[in-house]
DNA sequence: CAACCCAATTCAACTATATGACTTGTATGA
DNA sequence: TCATACAAGTCATATAGTTGAATTGGGTTG
């Protein structure tokens, strides 16, 4: 299955290739291809889509750059999964201060069911007072705990999701996200400042009270740019820094 | 001048696209081309490379993915200059907490000569000890002093740059250097963490000593990743926060 | 059965060419 | 003088095909 042959002429008029680019995001959105298996070749897209083969190539480049497909030579194009690689360089951008990245280690404080309140109801895009699930977890590096994630999902998007599922589960949580519910989280945008630990987070990172703190807001985007999560983040760095680096590969 | 037809065949044997890269970025490094004038069109780039022009576009689409240069339709391809927009938004990474990115207004504390310590003289890629300028600014936005800046910077390549030079300029920092140094930033890497403010940046940023602040290190690098200026930022998050968005235009 | 070879398939790189759109400067005409 | 029209130069888009490199799978051969 490859879609439509092509939207005839929306209007916008857009670049072929672009036209290209919206019809293969809408597939991957409709979770059309999955993880794993190659999609059709170059060659059957164009043939499909009645374009050339270099107008796919072009709607491939840019899926790519942005991270969302992944090329390999003589094999075929995929799905960027959330493999452990993919999420510790992009996903997480906490390295020690000193030394080489690492895989956290993560420890499930809590679940609950919650409401949503105003605030979170506008950057999910859902309703306010919609039902939503609230995670807490504790990241350790090096055995030692650095980060206190606190997580909030639209429950509708994630039916029978439970405590146990979240614990049993041996990946990544957006690989969970992916798996279980063909959600691909693609990017993420984060706001970051400083703050105060108080007596509960001290505590859990085994800082003073009123030790400093990072403090990262995510908003973690599906394709479309349609939000999915949103995360609060409470870091320690006092070993540890938040990397940003724009511009490279 | 372009340069050089092409390295023949450097035993890398790196694509042709990828050695018209190269060759199009010592020409940048040599300041062969200047922001303001168009490069030579793609034709001749083509012709002068003996390469077709699809190669040429193809190393030029990566300059301009990377923003180093800047395509206009009609007009040419010109290296990216660092107008106010470009700093805002891709070097000036802090925004209202609510409300629409500004301008900051500078203020410029202090000017010094000193010498490179041991660390920054690693990071700057200098010998230890080596004579570098100590900058201190004040960044205000909406009038209040939000971000303490000190910047060093190796002296060598900033010849007679003075306090004056520095106080009298009516542009952003980096396009002081590019336009009186020759020298473009690129690119830049930044690393944060939470800290305390102190008794004197508590003071210039009109906070207690003790509250929580932002602390952003930035290496600012130009071309082939040389290192050119070293920054640590103290940032008041109370109104304000760091921004960052991988992924997307 | 294992090792090797080979063909088919896929993406990677490169060339060549055509057409369209945008910008600029110049010539033309009222 | 001023406005318009036009031409030339530029990048943008799209097509078509060739060659090469990496992978896979199927045979063949020992």
């Amino acid at each position: 299955m490859i879609g439509q042959p092509l939207a005839a002429e929306s209007g916008g008029a857009l670049p072929l290739y672009k036209e290209v680019k919206r019809a293969l995001t809408r597939n991957l959105a409709a979770g059309e291809w999955q993880p794993g298996v190659p999609l059709p070749s170059e060659t059957r897209l164009g043939e499909h889509y009645r374009v050339s083969i270099g107008t796919v190539r072009k709607a491939i480049d840019e899926l790519v750059a942005e991270r969302i497909l992944v090329r390999h030579q003589g094999r075929g194009t995929f799905v960027a999964g959330h493999g452990a690689r993919r999420s510790l360089f992009h996903f997480f951008h906490i390295v020690p201060a000193d030394g080489a990245k690492e895989q956290p280690q993560t420890e499930l404080l809590s679940f609950a069911r919650a409401k949503a309140d105003a605030a979170g109801a506008a950057r999910l895009n859902i309703a306010p007072g919609a039902n939503v699930f609230r995670i807490r977890n504790l990241l350790l590096l090096r055995g030692a705990p650095v980060v206190l994630d606190e997580i909030t999902l639209p429950a509708e998007r994630f039916p029978r999701l439970s405590e146990k599922v979240l614990r049993e589960r041996d990946s990544t949580i957006y690989q969970l996200y992916q798996e279980r519910y063909g959600i691909n989280v693609v990017r993420s945008a984060e706001r970051l400042s400083a703050a105060l630990a108080d007596r509960a987070s001290a505590k859990l990172l085994g800082v003073d009270v009123g030790a400093p703190l990072l403090r990262i807001r995510r908003t973690a985007l599906t394709y479309h740019n349609v939000p999915v999560e949103l995360r609060v983040s409470l870091v320690n760095t006092a070993e540890h820094e938040y990397f940003s680096d724009l511009g490279k590969d």
